[in-house]
DNA sequence: TGTACATCAGTGAACGCGCGTTCACTGATGTAC
DNA sequence: TGTACATCAGTGAACGCGCGTTCACTGATGTAC
C-alpha cells in the first residue's frame, strides 16, 4: 500500500516538514518526557514560529497523539518484525522469544517513548480511538502465537479452574480467533503477557535495582520459563 | 514509638499546617497528576501566600518526595495490616491472597499515588535514597511469605534449570533471607511479583479495555492462579 | 505561455496564563534573665 | 511576673521564565482561463 507520491512542491514541503516536527517532537519527548513536550520548544528546534507549527499540528495534543501512534506503530513494527524473522512458523518457542525480546528491546532503547505507551497515562490526555488500531499490533502477535500453538496442540502447564466470573469477563479475547481459546490458554496467555510487561516495567522503572544485579539474564530467564509454563518448548 | 507530643504553640501548628499542606499536595496528585502538582495551587487551596509553603517544604521537589514517601508508607501499611489480618500465619494461601487485593484495592482507590509509585519516573525527578525505606515495605511482604512458604515446605512449579548468569543476577534478593531462597523460589517468587504489578498496571493504565470484561474477577483469577503455581494451597 | 486570482506556509506580536523561587518586611511566639 | 531580645511564620510584591493559542499580515506557490 504504497502512499501516493506527492506532487506539488507544496506537498512535499509539507510531507517533509510534518516529519521533521514528528521527529524533533519525538526526540524531545525521548528526552524529557510527555508531560514536557511544547509546541514552542519543537519551533524553536525546528528555528520556525512557533504559530507555524499549528499549520500542520492543530494543537498539541494533537501532536502527542501522532507521536503516541507512531511509538506504538514502531514498536508494533519491531514485534513483528521478531516474529516474522522466525522463518519455521512452527517454531512457537523461537517466535516467543523473538517477540519479548523484542518488546524489552525497543523499550530500553527508548524508555520514554515505552514509558508513553505502558506507563502513567499523561494526565489530562486521553487517547483517542485513532491510537487503537496501532496500539493491538503487539497484542495480536501475543495473540497468534498463542493461537498457533493451541492449534499445533501445545499445552501450557496444568491451571486451576476457571470460575464463572471469569469465564464471562474473557469472552472477548477468546473469541478473537477461530477456534476460541481453551481454559488454559486463556489464562496462561493473559498471564505470560502481565508477566512480561510487569517485568519490563518494574525493570524500567526502578524496581528491580540492586534486587536483581543483571537484567538481561533474568529477563532471558524469565522468558525461557514463560514458554516453558506455556508449553512451548518441544 | 510514639512521637514526642510538640509542646509549644508552634510546634504545634507547624505540624498540622505540615499536614495540611501534604494532604492538599496528595490530592492535587490524585486529581491531576505529578506533574502538574505546584507548590502555587497547593498554597491557593490552603488560602495561603504561596511563599509560606516554603517555610515547610524547601523546594517543589522536596514536597514530592514526601508524598512519594508517604504513598509507598501508605500501601506499605496496607499490605502489612492485610497479612498481619491473617490470623494463622501458617495460612500462606491466605496471606498471598491478602496482600495481592490490598496492593491492588489501594491502587484502584489511588490511581494516581499508584502511578506515581509503578509508573513511569516523573521526568527531571529523581527519588532520594530516603524514599527505599518505605519503597521496601511492600517488596519485603513478598519475601516474608515466600520465606515462609519455603521454610514450611511448600515448593512451586517446577522450573527450568537457572543459567549461571541468572544464578549471579540474584544473589541480592536471595541473600535476603535465611535460609536463602532456593532456585524454585528465586525465579517462581519475581515472577508472581512482575505479574501481580504487571497486571494491575496494564488494567489502571487502559491496555485490557474491551480486552477484559471484568477487571475483579480477572485478577482473583490469576491470584489464585498464582498461588497454585507457587505451591501455596493446601 | 501568460495573466489574475485563490490558496497556503510562515511570521511576529500579542493575550493571558501559571509556574518556582527570592526577598525585605511585619507581627506573633518563645526564651533568658 | 516582667522585660528585652531572638526566633520564626506568614505576607505580598517581584523576577524571570515558559507555555498554548490567536490573529492580521506578507509573500510564495498553485490553478483556471
Amino acid at each position: 500500500m504504497a502512499t501516493r507520491a506527492p506532487r506539488t512542491a507544496r506537498a512535499i514541503a509539507r510531507a517533509e516538514l510534518t516529519r521533521a516536527i514528528l521527529d524533533s517532537a519525538g526526540q524531545q519527548l525521548a528526552e524529557i518526557g510527555p508531560a514536557a513536550l511544547s509546541v514552542r520548544a519543537v519551533a524553536r528546534d525546528l528555528g520556525m514560529a512557533s504559530s507555524a507549527v499549528y499549520r500542520y499540528f492543530p494543537s498539541r495534543d494533537a501532536l502527542l497523539t501522532a507521536l503516541l501512534i507512531e511509538a506504538y506503530d514502531d514498536l508494533g513494527e519491531a514485534v513483528e518484525g521478531a516474529d516474522a524473522a522466525v522463518t519455521d512458523r512452527d517454531d512457537l518457542d523461537g517466535r516467543w522469544h523473538g517477540i519479548c525480546h523484542a518488546i524489552r528491546n525497543w523499550a530500553r532503547a527508548e524508555p520514554h517513548r515505552y514509558a508513553l505507551l505502558y506507563g502513567s497515562p499523561v494526565p489530562g490526555y486521553s487517547a483517542p480511538d485513532d491510537t487503537v488500531t496501532s496500539a493491538v499490533r503487539v497484542t495480536t502477535a501475543f495473540l497468534s502465537i498463542y493461537h498457533d500453538a493451541q492449534v499445533a496442540g501445545h499445552h501450557p502447564a496444568t491451571t486451576i479452574p476457571l470460575t464463572d466470573a471469569e469465564q464471562a469477563a474473557l469472552v472477548p479475547i477468546r473469541s478473537l480467533v477461530e477456534p476460541r481459546f481453551d481454559d488454559d490458554w486463556s489464562i496462561r496467555g493473559l498471564q505470560a503477557w502481565a508477566t512480561v510487561f510487569g517485568t519490563i516495567s518494574l525493570e524500567l522503572f526502578g524496581h528491580m535495582y540492586r534486587g536483581v544485579l543483571d537484567y538481561d539474564a533474568h529477563f532471558a530467564q524469565l522468558v525461557d520459563q514463560l514458554a516453558a509454563d506455556l508449553g512451548l518448548g518441544e
